[in-house]
Parts: structure tokens; C-alpha cells; sequence
DNA sequence: TTGTAGGCGTTATCAT
DNA sequence: ATGATAACGCCTACAA
């Protein structure tokens, strides 16, 4: 292995000039970048990134913070990251919190210690306080619509696609919708809630704060919501559901007490993943993988420019069978 | 922010002391310890960490080779190793490759340029002559039953999963028995074929080439293999698939021409993953996201000892409506 | 076009 | 218990 020190000596050259071919630098006669780079063949050698990392201050590296990586919405989002990162040499630094707010100080606390250029939080439950206080140093680009102009972010208008969402039931006949939400307290949740209420008082329509099911994320919670929906005694006939597996876990449910999709209950899910469509659910196609692509664009501008103007991607809907 | 020695001066102690109280070490004085910890909480103080990944010749962070992201197969595994490496303090560098082989240099490229202490191979396409290179110099776990002795494993034993899955079948009446399989020619897969043929011998079952189906990943190659299946004169009435996003792609496909299952074709998938819940997938069970907490777990052991036995997992059978 | 020397921020060795 | 000082390996003025 060696260092650049001793590939200088072996190629009879100084270390600035191993650096400069190392570095496609202009200004080295072609003999001695070919001995250099002999040597360097010869010595099986490569940089060590920290030196590298060290002397330029930054690393190539983009921090990435999931709650969950096993969840597909993540991945999805993960596997835009991971395309753009890779075509701009950037590699990414994953931190899956569990929504624990020290997992995700620790994560932050990355940027401090320069493990990291940036960072792209793709759900959190830390105070959006925080976040601004590290994202005055460092770039830092959240996913949800955020009020503060000063934080750079790119998010799906989650808002229009539940009302249209909501028209969309409506049209077809259904006059009594709740909906399953993510976690009640984020960002895009409380978006989808405002939807909610002002969609169904523009339209006439009735509502309950028992068709509201919050805390769904995964099949498991599908599930815990038809039992909770058999408890009602008036039920709804539609649901919004904020993720393609919740809906899943609710079709599973339905089917083991007897309950028919959409006959006895309507299901309007989001996301669009593959088992939407083997499921035959009726969903809300949501550019996730775009959204994540978007997210290192707008890191790597806000890198050169320092504001960026936050990206507004739309949800489409596809239309199948249970509603 | 600043940087050590400033904390030194202001705190009126040697940069030596403040990297003892940084580090936990022991032989500081009370005091001292205090006046260091006031100023570094005055300065909003943060290690750079390059400098120290530079000084100490290593970076607490584990590379991860997945060849795609967002597949749930991948996403499991990688929950696993983030759960391990997240409690001894490790953090995660993911390389996405889709099987590219320059994408699958690079990453091992980055054991060398000490931007990662070792690296877990989920899957490859690049030889096993290159990844031996590697791993004789750095620590690097693969996840596949490999035949060399002097390169660490963690896998699941899908010989034996493969066995217990064809027995299934053929206890539950079926007799002309194929399978779908993700790439015929990783070594996973060559163990699957091994079970096929000798299981299907062992039992006097006939064999047919146009039973396997190759290629297989995700939803959209499940819908081809159902085209394939139709086209097919002698067809067999059981498959074995060797995930669960493409046996509901084969459901898809299934049902869109009336194909019943398992009337007319039965089903035993692998994975287990929440989908195959929802569809009411018989399929074995597999351990991925402890795969992942054990590939971490022999990572950490190898950084010690140098070599260690692989590790095996087995599969469970689930019962469901498929089969 | 090339080289010298100083700096990046820590840790580790060796005195004291 | 504490502190100089030399690594760690690279980049980058600045000088030539």
C-alpha cells in the first residue's frame, strides 16, 4: 500500500506532483505522470480517504435519516438518493432512528463532526427547532412542507392529493370517509388532517372523529384498524389509507371477518407500491424515488448557493379495484 | 467551533487533556475534566472526526453492498445490520450497485482507502476471486454458503429450505414440480438447483428444463412467468419461488387469466415478508433480518481473531393458502 | 512545469 | 496526572 510519500520517492518526483495525477490536475509532463502512475500500479496503492477528507474538509458523503429501512416507502426514497448520490460520486452515511430523538441528534451531530457534507432527514420526530439550528451551518434538506423559508425541503403536496383523493370517493358515491395517518404529529400528516376536514365540509359531507385512525404504518396496523372499525357502531364506507401496506393489512383483516372490499368498505390507499397492484388496490401513484433524486439535486445546489427554493412534487391517481 | 487546541488554550490545559476527557480516559483531574467540558460546551465544540478516522487508522463505519435498495429482500437485511452496527457505535456507508460490476469495485475500493473498516456483501456479481483479494486484507463478510474456507459467511441454508419446500409439495399430492429462481448463477441459486434436481430425484418426480424459470426479482417477473407458463404444453401444477414479490406477481398475473391457485398451479414461496401475509402466500419463512444482525456480529469478531466458521440459518415453513 | 513547506485536527509516545 | 511533540496522509499556497 504505501503512502503518497513513498510513491514520490519511487517515481523520483515530489509528492505535489503524485497529488496533482492523482488528482487530474493540469500541469504534469506526460513521463512523469505515467511513472507515477506506474508506481502506483506497481505499489497497489490508493489514497487514504481520510488524509483526504481531512485536508479538504469535506467528504463526499451524504447523511441520510430514515426512521425505518425496511419500510418501502423509505427504500423507495433511499433507492433515488442512492441513484443520484452515485452518478455525483457522493457516497451515503444511512442512520435509521426508530424515531428516537437521540438516534437522531446523533445523526445531526454528524454534520458537526464533518462525517457528513449534508443530510437528507426523510421523516423525524425531533422539534423542527433543532433542525434549523443545525441546518443554519450545514445543508440539510428535509421532506415534508415546511413553513420556515430558510430550510431547504422537497415533499409531495400531500394536501391537494387527499383532497383529490377525497373527490374521487366522492364522485363515486361515498358519503362516509375516514382515513388511517401515518403519525399525527408530522408535518405531512397534519396536511392530509386539514385536507381532510376542509375537503369534507366543502363537499356536505359528515365527520367523525372515529373514522380517523392514527399511528398506521405497517400491515400489523391495517389490521388493528378493521378490528377497531368493527367495533363502531357507525361506520364509515370509505377509508384513505396513507400507505399502500396499512391498506394491505386492512384488505388481509377484512378478509378473515367476512368483509367485502369495496362493497362493505371502500379503500383509497397512497404510495403505488408493487403490491398495490398485486393487491388490486386503488391508490394515489406517489413519485417517491423522484423525491429522492430531487433531495441530493437540492443538497448539492444548496452546497454552491447556500438558498434554495423548496420542490413541490404531485400524487396521481391509479385507479383499480377497491373503491 | 474551533478545534482542540483552542479548547485547550481557553480551558488552560495541554490538547493532550482534552483528548484524554474527549476519549474517556482515565488520569484527568476533576477539575480539569470540568473547565475542558465547560469550553467545549461554551464553543459548541465537535471532534472532527476525519482527523480523528486519520489518526486512529480507522472509521467505525461498516460498508454494505446491496445490489438494489428498495427490494424488500435487501431492505430486511439491511434493518438487521443497521440494528447490530447502530449498538456497538458503527455507522453504515451503503453502496447500491445493480449488480454492476465497476459499482461493485468501487465499493470494495473504499476497504482500501479506509473509508470503511469491512464490508458485508449481500450479493455480487463480480468473482469470488476478486472479493477473496479483498478479504485477505480487509474484513469482508458475504452472505452466501461459499465454498473457500478463508472468506467469512453468514447465509441461509437453502439447500435445506429447498428440500423441505419440495417435500411439501409432493406430500400435498403435487408431482410435476418447478421453480423460479433470482439468478441462476449466484451461489444461492446454484444451491437451490442442486436441491431441485436431487430432491425431484430422490422422489422419482419428473424433471423438466422449461419448469425453471430464470431471472426472477420482482413483481414484473412474476407476471412473465405466468405468460411463460401458458405458453407451455406440459405445464407443472407447483412452483417453487424463491421470493415473495414474485409469487405475487405470478398471483397478479393468475388471476387476470383465471388461473386458480393452487388449483391449477400451486405455490410455495421464500421470504415470509409482510406481503405474503396480506396474500395468503404459503411460504418459507426466512431470517434475513437476523442474517443481518449476524453478518455485523461475525464482522466484529473477524476484526479480532482473523477468521471465524460460517454462520447457517434456517428456514421455517409457513402455511398458508397456496399450496 | 515542479518542488518545498506548512496546515488540516487528532491520537499516541515518551518524558516529567 | 500532565504536557511536548511526532506521527497519521494528503492538499495547497508559494516559490522557483
Amino acid at each position: 500500500m504505501g503512502n503518497i510519500k513513498k510513491i514520490a520517492e519511487l517515481s523520483g518526483v515530489s509528492v505535489t506532483t503524485v497529488s496533482r495525477v492523482l488528482n487530474n490536475h493540469p500541469y504534469v509532463k506526460e513521463d512523469k505522470r505515467k511513472a507515477v502512475l506506474e508506481t502506483i500500479n506497481k505499489l497497489n496503492y490508493s489514497q487514504n480517504l481520510n488524509a483526504v477528507h481531512l485536508s479538504r474538509g469535506k467528504t463526499s458523503m451524504i447523511g441520510v435519516m430514515v426512521p425505518y429501512i425496511a419500510v418501502p416507502y423509505y427504500g423507495n426514497l433511499l433507492e433515488g438518493i442512492g441513484e443520484a448520490a452515485l452518478k455525483n460520486n457522493y457516497s451515503i452515511n444511512l442512520f435509521q432512528t426508530n424515531y428516537d430523538e437521540k438516534k437522531e441528534m446523533e445523526a445531526l451531530e454528524k454534520l458537526k463532526s464533518k462525517q457528513v457534507d449534508g443530510m437528507i432527514i426523510c421523516s423525524h420526530t425531533a422539534n423542527m427547532d433543532i433542525i434549523r439550528k443545525y441546518a443554519e451551518e450545514h445543508p440539510i434538506i428535509v421532506c415534508e412542507k415546511v413553513a420556515e423559508k430558510n430550510i431547504a425541503a422537497v415533499y409531495i403536496d400531500h394536501y391537494s392529493a387527499f383532497r383529490q383523493g377525497i373527490d374521487f370517493l366522492h364522485e363515486n358515491g361515498y358519503k362516509k370517509i375516514g382515513y388511517c395517518v401515518n403519525r399525527a404529529k408530522s408535518l405531512n400528516s397534519k396536511l392530509r388532517e386539514k385536507a381532510f376536514y376542509e375537503g369534507l365540509a366543502e363537499l356536505g359531507l359528515h365527520v367523525a372523529k372515529e373514522w380517523v385512525f392514527d399511528s398506521c404504518l405497517t400491515i400489523e396496523d391495517g389490521k388493528r384498524v378493521v378490528k377497531e372499525f368493527l367495533e363502531l357502531e357507525d361506520r364509515p364506507n370509505a377509508l384513505l389509507v396513507t400507505s399502500d401496506q396499512v391498506a394491505a393489512g386492512i384488505m388481509t383483516e377484512a378478509r378473515r371477518h367476512k368483509l367485502n372490499i369495496p362493497e362493505d368498505l371502500a379503500l383509497l390507499s397512497y404510495d403505488n407500491h408493487p403490491i398495490s397492484e398485486a393487491l388490486e388496490l386503488t391508490t394515489m401513484d406517489l413519485p417517491i424515488v423522484e423525491m429522492g433524486r430531487r433531495s441530493f439535486q437540492l443538497f448539492q445546489q444548496l452546497q454552491e448557493k447556500k438558498q434554495e427554493t423548496p420542490i413541490e412534487l404531485k400524487a396521481k391517481l391509479v385507479i383499480r379495484s377497491t373503491v
